[in-house]
DNA sequence: TCCTTTACCGAACGACTGGTCGGATAATCT
DNA sequence: AGATTATCCGACCAGTCGTTCGGTAAAGGA
């Protein structure tokens, strides 16, 4: 058990403080192209003591993709998620969605970027794929029930509307031009009614 | 002048040709990750050969995304794009977007995931906002036209238009599910009329 | 104060990277 | 056949990568 006292020399950052400056310095460089001096010099550690906290450089990844695949299930795990209408669970989806792409911007940003080249990746995509799956089905029983138009297939109209979702983490910024809620509002507006101009 | 004239040894691929097994590389692993040992067997070449048809890794990189910004900006250039209504020329793009996507899709793809890390990147991004700046001011027009409703923000409805459609590149396969057309169509009755029921 | 615990650092490692070079090889042209 | 020319390759290089290790610095507990 930790029992809350501090023993020892005090660290310049809490685990997940370490992770916030590592996740900026994957967004802006690249995994792949970002060294471990990188990040060392990004916390001001130098790299051995920089080892000390991380055993390595896909752990990082590992932490910052799970943060963010956890943040999307959260949502299918909210109650607007499950109950009533099917269309209005997956206006409630989307909208959230929205959402947690914008509170937790720099780790969604990174899952969306994952290839499947490491174990980690690799999990992250399986997790991406069951949401999607999730998605998927949330959108067929709006057809069933008659809400949403039957002339589209509903796997592509899930692929398409959360691409929408999804491509919002390429330009949106905290503290930007629009805030997190206008995005999600025009988004839902725009997925469920259209571009053209009412008659 | 190349007087058409083939001496010496032939080479095993065209210039065109090499291109495409190495996006098919960088798509793969990644551009960063991907190593020029990967290019060269990937090729079947030894690494010394294959830098005697390439300059070095950016270089590829350069000429792939040139060539997606290229077939790009001709749809731009196409009758269609400047000619009739506003919101004709955006559903003309739009769907155009979708079929060079298709047509040039490994190009097109790591075009869409430069990050701006070497010269041929910030290139590629500065074309790439040009060309989001066109598209913006086609649904400016389509709106003054009062073709498409006045009560979304233009550069909000860009970005998300146009997120969908490069969210295409991650889940379109030429042969699989669904043809570039039906894509095309899907994302354009979507766009335009959205996913709900007519009542 | 001394002891323990934790955070930190300098220096080095083996593996691998993008890139080079001199020469061998296989075609065409005369 | 012999000269010419572009293609291809083995061996190598200097630099960088992720990672390790032995040791020092700074805090709390006794």
């Amino acid at each position: 058990m930790d029992s809350g006292v501090k023993r020892g020399r005090p660290a310049r950052y809490t685990p997940d403080e370490l992770l916030d400056v590592v996740v900026g310095v994957f967004i802006a460089r690249g995994y792949d192209a970002t060294t471990m001096d990188d990040l060392a010099r990004a916390t001001g550690l130098t790299k051995s003591s920089f080892y000390h906290h991380v055993s390595g450089k896909e752990e990082l990844l590992r932490r910052a993709v799970a943060r963010a695949v956890d943040a999307l299930f959260a949502v299918l795990a909210e109650p607007s998620s499950s109950r009533g209408p099917a269309v209005d669970r997956l206006e409630h989806v989307v909208r959230r969605s929205v959402d947690v792409l914008a509170a937790e911007l720099p780790y969604v940003t990174l899952l969306l970027r994952v290839r499947g080249n490491t174990a980690a990746e690799r999990w992250a995509l399986s997790r991406r794929r069951e949401f999607d799956r999730r998605l998927s089905a949330l959108v067929q029983a709006a057809i069933d029930e008659g809400d949403v138009r039957a002339d589209l297939d509903p796997a592509l109209v899930t692929r398409l509307v959360f691409g929408m979702v999804n491509g919002v983490v390429e330009w949106y910024r905290p503290g930007g031009a629009h805030r997190a809620t206008e995005v999600a509002d025009a988004l839902v507006r725009l997925v469920f009614d259209g571009l053209r101009s009412p008659p």
